[in-house]
DNA sequence: GTATTATATTAGCACCGCCTAATATGTGTG
DNA sequence: CACACATATTAGGCGGTGCTAATATAATAC
């Protein structure tokens, strides 16, 4: 039975919901990298960095490029990176607003 | 030990990563709702619902108010309801493309 | 060809998140 | 007060997700 279009959005969405994955955006956003050169910049294990390369990739966030014995890894187009920046702003206000004034509400689930 | 601002980043995020919350936020959008409205709306489980409107509520997606014994859960604010705009056109964009031309790419991780 | 480098895949494990059922708390009503 | 209704919390099971170590594939260099 096929997932609902609505499981399939919750799935495409938490391909950003993790540190790792999160770091690997900001590290190819502004321009593409190769495995190697993000694993280096997260100080990262391989199998740990490619394996969520390829969760981003199934998940249409990232797209990747061959070049020789490198695989270059980008944003897939100028809307992600967009939702990326949205994302920080909303996030940003709502850090501030919970952590300054309503004392009751937390960041945790 | 404190959370890195980017972990507490993901976490926020991944309050939107959920089928059942990403009902619940679309059902609340239009205008504030009790739990027992979204229950019904959604044909869930009260415990369930409750749970993850807690989830929100702590991510600092939602918040609420009491009014006699019912209690309303609205978004945070407009950014949160913009921040939804943006994830589902980016979604919608993503996942045409992703069926429609790469066979190769899926929405898996 | 063999060796080396770059990346992907697999297996196993621990942990976390989601679900359900049951129970608890809180608020109004008779 | 007892009772009904609205919501929250707890406990337990279960599947998914992220991590590491080891192995596999693929491309280049020698």
């Amino acid at each position: 039975m096929e997932k609902s279009s609505v499981e399939v959005k919750a799935k495409f969405i938490r391909g950003f919901g993790d540190k790792t994955r999160l770091q690997i955006l900001e590290s190819i956003r502004r321009s593409e990298k190769t495995v190697s050169q993000i694993v280096a910049e997260l100080n990262g294990n391989q199998s740990n960095i490619s394996q969520h390369l390829a969760c981003l990739k199934g998940c249409g966030i990232i797209v990747s490029r061959q070049e020789g014995k490198y695989i270059y890894y980008s944003l897939r187009n100028e809307r992600i990176d967009q939702l990326l920046d949205v994302m920080e702003a909303v996030f940003a206000q709502v850090a501030e607003e919970v952590s300054a004034c309503d004392m009751n509400d937390e960041l945790d689930c």
